[in-house]
DNA sequence: GTCTATAATCAGATAGAC
DNA sequence: GTCTATCTGATTATAGAC
């Protein structure tokens, strides 16, 4: 895919802040997403940020105004690429059968990585800290799925959903569920259920048997 | 306010240490609760820790070798309490339309509440720091739950579920990503979806429609 | 066992040179 | 804009008196 500012003007030092590129400023994000996915919130220290960046601590203070400020820019960024990643698809299409199995198959296959889980994690453990932000994962990630799914059901009316909304939360509640008691319980060590298993009941649930 | 240890008694130096009951101890894990539940862990410093229990920090570090100690033993004294609340019960009886219900109701509107939410919060926040905290809430709590549920199914095959201990997950894994989608990432605010579509929605997917 | 006072460390933020 | 060096405050943990 080829950049879109390659043939970029010089840029008129009167809009120079808004607009200034300035790679810094990626470092600066790529290394902070690493440490503070990996240490959280209070076990991030600029120092490492800095470090980890390969820029002085100062220079992260000339793009960002705080800790705050630096971690908020951070998971608005995360949360709207994983959001359009992974529901900025069109409306799904399909037999049910298909569909639900892919959907959850792409789900914990392709969404569900260590950066995923991280995320999701930090998105819970600082909900009451940084409101503003579990409101905006609510809002782009939560019901954009809901929505995506529901709008599905609602032109599958063979399936028989009296409240295609609720079982939207039921199918994607079940999945995220599963993530969260595998993966950050360690579910998977202490009381293992496989993929498949889940998958198999959620469409036996779901479609209704012939 | 009198001080409590106006008529302590000479207690023998031999078995002191590991039976004494000692108020304070309480004291500790009393305050303890309120602060971390509220603020976190790295949010909670032992001076507020100290204030809140009204005892001086000395004394804590008396009672627990550090602040993980004193994190770790209660936050596994509170999984276990709520394991005998929530799951100490014996086993689920009753006809299936009537029991799903009573269980999807008692979960959301009796086991789920601020200390809940905060709780499940910061086991979550600090799963990674504590992972046996983290596997001893699998076991106890996200296991029995389960296990419950299951052995229940197991009990009506008219159900007709191949694989109870994967509904089981399904039943119990969508009421807590409800929770967690309603209360910690304030779906109540942004994207509201009632309890009681829900549980209809739930019922209708489990129990076979007539 | 319990308290007051203190040591030692660390992290967020800033000052000033280039 | 970027860097090195520094300030300031807070926090964990301990020392020592009673």
């Amino acid at each position: 895919m080829p950049k879109t500012r390659s043939s970029k003007p010089a840029s008129p030092s009167t809009v120079a802040e808004a607009d200034n590129p300035s790679q810094k400023r990626e470092a600066i994000l790529e290394g902070a997403i690493q440490v503070f996915l990996n240490a959280g919130y209070a076990g991030t220290s600029m120092d490492k940020v800095a470090a980890t960046a390969g820029v002085s601590k100062q220079t992260i203070y000339s793009h960002f105004q705080d800790k705050e400020g630096l971690f908020t820019a951070l998971m608005e960024r995360m949360t709207i690429r994983r959001f359009q990643i992974a529901l900025g698809s069109d409306s799904l299409q399909g037999e049910p059968k298909v569909l639900l199995r892919q959907f959850a198959d792409a789900f914990l296959n392709k969404i569900v990585d260590q950066q995923y889980v991280a995320l999701l994690r930090l998105m819970i453990a600082e909900s009451e800290r940084f409101p503003e932000l579990a409101k905006l994962y609510s809002r782009t990630v939560i019901q954009k799925g809901r929505q995506l799914m529901s709008d599905y059901f609602h032109h599958h009316p063979e399936l028989g959903f009296r409240d295609p909304e609720a079982v939207a939360h039921i199918f994607i509640g079940s999945l995220v569920s599963y993530v969260i008691a595998q993966e950050i319980f360690y579910g998977k060590e202490t009381t293992p259920l496989s993929r498949d298993r889940l998958i198999e009941s959620l469409l036996d649930l779901l479609v209704i048997k012939p």
